[in-house]
DNA sequence: CCGCGGGCCTGAGAGC
DNA sequence: TGCTCTCAGGCCCGCG
């Protein structure tokens, strides 16, 4: 599921039942996520208070008032829900959407506010792991991470910095988490669309031969903050894994220009283009060959 | 250092 | 209905 404006929309949706209440008691409902859980996972983080939700990439931080973080991601299939204590019908009982499939909730926070967060993760691409928050700029999962497109540090110049002399096409470029932090599939193609840019083009054309900002850059990013700030207003995109903390769906797929589109109407004013699809180091890339130059 | 492909898991959907 | 095959929003690792 989850780029940033999925990662985003369970931030927000986690931080009322989590911010400044106390996780009560925790439970790790299997050995393992990806990696098997820390021997001490559920003693560091039962009784401690949750002082703030942050976000990096595609990964949530709580700290934690030990001076703890737990850094949490969702991989692929990962989802939280909030339910509140009065919705439990009994120590253990949830109350379940249709689809969903309980087997798969392997982390749950009981937290002092009445609610409890429930993390389920069906392809457990997902993990979990506290580290100290004196420790966070040595953590490898966050060491190499690129800046947050939608902060301030993340600009044309910036981005063709980080482009110049690649040898990459710029969709691998844009989804390699060095060059910038929190893209996936879906929005590197949407902006990619929405800039006009070919996801074959070269990484460097970002770049003149002063490693300055080409207006092709000066595109892309403008469409990369435009198509996430609009995403997140959308509480995401839900596929097939994706939801809000409530449960609910988000809904920016149904605002997808390419993605997952193939063989439709180019959705870009005036062009008679049909969006296609090819494999691009081993992902789908959406693209409609007649306007993305 | 860089770029690429394989692998980790399960489930959904297509095709037979 | 049920089997098999392909594919999926991420990221780490090892190879060349």
């Amino acid at each position: 599921m989850p780029e940033l404006p999925e990662v985003e929309t369970v931030r927000r949706g986690l931080q009322p039942a989590m911010e400044g209440s106390k996780i009560v008691r925790a439970e790790a409902r299997r050995k393992d996520l990806r990696f098997p859980f820390q021997k001490d996972f559920i003693p560091r983080l039962q009784g401690q208070t949750v002082t703030g939700l942050g976000r990096r990439a595609k990964y949530l931080l709580a700290d934690l008032g030990s001076g703890d973080v737990l850094l949490m991601h969702l991989g692929m299939s990962g989802s939280f829900r909030v339910v509140q204590d009065e919705e439990t019908k009994a120590p253990g009982q949830f109350h379940y959407p249709r689809s969903e499939n309980r087997a798969h909730d392997h982390v749950v926070f009981h937290m002092s506010s009445g609610s409890t967060v429930i993390f389920n993760d069906p392809r457990r691409f997902g993990y979990m792991k506290i580290i100290a928050r004196t420790a966070l700029e040595d953590e490898p999962l966050l060491k190499g991470l690129g800046p947050e497109p939608l902060g301030n540090e993340f600009d044309a110049a910036m981005l063709a910095r980080s482009c110049a002399g690649r040898k990459t096409s710029l969709k691998a470029a844009l989804l390699d988490q060095r060059v910038v932090a929190g893209l996936g599939n879906i929005y590197v193609c949407e902006a990619l669309f929405r800039s006009h840019l070919s996801p074959k083009r070269l990484a460097s054309t970002m770049a003149d031969k002063k490693k300055e900002p080409t207006d092709h850059a000066r595109r892309l990013v403008t469409s990369i903050h435009a198509v996430l700030n609009q995403a997140i207003k959308a509480g995401g995109s839900s596929l097939r894994d994706h939801r809000q903390t409530t449960g609910e769906l988000g809904y920016f797929q149904h605002s997808f220009q390419v993605y997952d589109r193939e063989g439709e109407q180019c959705q870009s004013g005036g062009c008679s283009g049909i969006v296609k699809r090819f494999t691009q180091n081993g992902r789908s890339t959406f693209w409609c060959p007649h306007c993305q130059k």
